[in-house]
DNA sequence: CGTTTTACCTAACGGACGTTAGGCAGGCAT
DNA sequence: ATGCCTGCCTAACGTCCGTTAGGTAAAACG
């Protein structure tokens, strides 16, 4: 009954990353303290000593989640390279931080909009952080001329996330590639899917 | 506490209804048959007079939502234009369907991963039905060339709808004009983001 | 008018929930 | 050796869960 995602020694390590896998298959009601604590082989009075509350595990597992895309397309953006390239590589790594480092990232998307309402808030801050990154990304782009003029990097920006986010629902990665799943994205997003431009 | 969707006459409708926007809202487990009881001013156990149990409800409200949005979009779907009319018009009625009629086809976008395995099998065959409606469609635009000849369908038609199902966590109807927004997503989608067309 | 059916109710069942109080074994420093 | 701190345990609290059995008032029907 052991379930856990990656490496994790410490204790409160187990049980956060339990509790993201947990909380990204059945939702936030779904999971009780009782089970993420089976998971961990521990009592779910025990998990107290190192959570004040259910709450506190959520909103540690939700920010964790965000800050983990967060570095991995932060690196990748760093490095200079072409338009495309950029756009490649931050695609890959946010397919790669949502579908194979960690169910933190998964966590975060599938029950952001389930949980109470003041856990969300207290969220917000490190959201908004990554949609700066994409939009000031995607600001270059467009400042360098690479973008079509009539497209708007806010509209861009959620399609892009959403479209990425939404291979949760359906891709695996032990069946598939996940960079080759990021390289046909990038490119239908950036070229179009039609034979000719038009309006 | 009366909390429900759109015009709904008879009692099971509007405990469907209801329902819908509380899965939506809640999740599954979120969702007690005392409360959707509650925002139909009902009790609890009345509701088994009209459903065997909740797992029952879960399954309507699933494949209605999906019946909803296939209904709506085949319809678009059913008339004669252009390519590019036509991929907007239906882009437009997902979005509709997902926005705006009801909570059944948002609620099955949130909650249809959280389910239980058997809830969830008895409602793939609908699904199924809406897939291949689009990839008819698209199926029919490549084979008239109107699309690009290295662009898969099936690879594009998961990211177009979840790129339209993830509008969810986002859009807001009152403040937005569904319509427009999907032009927008119809002309990224189909023409691209950047200013030229490359590799 | 009597009877059946419809559509709801109340009350309760066993069990699971988040959380807390208090205990206990082992490692640490003094 | 003694006492504290860490990390877990058990047992219980009050509440809520899905579901069921049995009742009741009104409508529909003969």
């Amino acid at each position: 009954m052991t379930q856990d995602t990656p490496a994790a020694d410490t204790t409160r390590d187990r049980v956060l990353s339990t509790s993201a896998s947990l909380f990204c298959r059945y939702g936030y009601a779904g999971v009780s303290m009782r089970k993420i604590a089976q998971c961990c082989d521990m009592k779910a009075g025990s998990l107290y000593y190192h959570f004040a509350s259910k709450d506190q595990i959520l909103v540690e597992v939700l920010n964790l989640g965000i800050e983990k895309v967060h570095a991995a397309v932060a690196a990748v953006l760093r490095v200079d390279a072409s338009p495309a390239d950029r756009l490649r590589g931050a695609i890959a790594a946010h397919l790669h931080a949502l579908l194979e480092y960690s169910s933190f990232t998964s966590a975060n998307v599938r029950i952001f909009r389930q949980v109470p309402v003041p856990v969300r808030d207290s969220t917000l801050e490190v959201r908004r952080g990554y949609e700066a990154l994409w939009d000031g990304f995607l600001g270059e782009l467009k400042a360098g001329g690479h973008l079509r003029d009539d497209v708007d990097i806010r509209s861009f920006r959620l399609m892009l996330i959403g479209a990425l986010n939404a291979t949760l629902e359906w891709f695996d990665p032990e069946l598939g590639d996940v960079s080759e799943l990021a390289d046909r994205y990038a490119d239908m997003l950036a070229n179009g899917i039609f034979a000719e431009r038009g309006t």
